[in-house]
DNA sequence: ATTGAAATGTAGGAAAC
DNA sequence: GTTTCCTACATTTCAAT
């Protein structure tokens, strides 16, 4: 398997900042060549290192002001009611991740919506719908102190 | 104020799935000229649409195996305890997030950690030493279902 | 605001060292 | 791993609509 040296990571953190940099600019920061820069990157995309590229939006702008993270306990653990149930809530485009948890829920959603309004159309119409749910307890964004997408490297 | 029309949120859409779409690319899926395409995304990048682009990477393969969702309740509200714990918590690099909630407990911080040793040591050094913590309660990711950084539009 | 066309820069591949 | 060369695209600018 594939072993990421020192450059690579090198690399890595910096596109993991901005995806936009061009193998020249990474290769002057690092002090390497550009075709070595273009080798590594090419690579770091086929071994799914990387695995894409995705411009970031500034939600307020684009009318995503609430944001909710909920617990969600269902109300039995057999394979196919998991399996169901995370199938189901993926659909939804306003579940943007969902994970499954240890402790004493099954799965944290995080969920936008733009307002208090369409969460509770989102609440009543699809995420409570769902079979199986038993309890969903929300807990809603006040303000973002850090909202980073990178890794520490 | 700038306010994007169908084709600025057809070419959000495109560029929130993936950032390396050229102009071109973009031009043809919607229908546009690629000088239309280059002035509507320079734009979105001017107004801050578009706060950045970033390489999304695969945590298991750099080792992130890890990841806690942290709720913390501090001690007291005044304004100085707040801000302080904001200051200090974001400059750790294992917080990738910090939100202020609304409900029983005050932030929630998202942990990124190779493993639970790491995570201890961490919780034990980093995170329990900053002033005015009362409780933290982690929650740890078994599973992924979902992971998206687009938002619905 | 949108377009086609021209100039500049970058990517991507291949060679030799 | 670097350097050079090359072709193919992509970006960027601009005059015209």
């Amino acid at each position: 398997m594939y072993q990421p040296d020192d450059t690579d990571y090198e690399i890595l953190r910096l596109l993991q900042r901005n995806g936009e940099l061009t193998n020249k600019e990474i290769a002057f920061s690092i002090g390497k060549s550009i075709a070595t820069i273009h080798e590594r990157v090419k690579r770091l995309k086929e071994e799914k290192y990387i695995k894409r590229t995705v411009a970031i939006l500034d939600r307020k702008k684009i009318n995503k002001n609430l944001i909710a993270f909920s617990h969600v306990l269902l109300s039995d653990h057999a394979f196919e009611t998991l399996n169901t149930f995370e199938k189901e809530v993926s659909k939804f485009p306003e579940v943007m991740e969902c994970f499954q948890m240890t402790g004493t829920f099954d799965f944290i959603l995080r969920i936008a919506t733009s307002d208090m309004d369409s969460y509770h159309e989102f609440y009543r119409h699809k995420l409570a719908k769902l079979p199986n749910i038993a309890t969903v307890q929300s807990f809603f964004v006040l303000s973002e102190t850090k909202s980073d997408t990178a890794y520490p490297l």
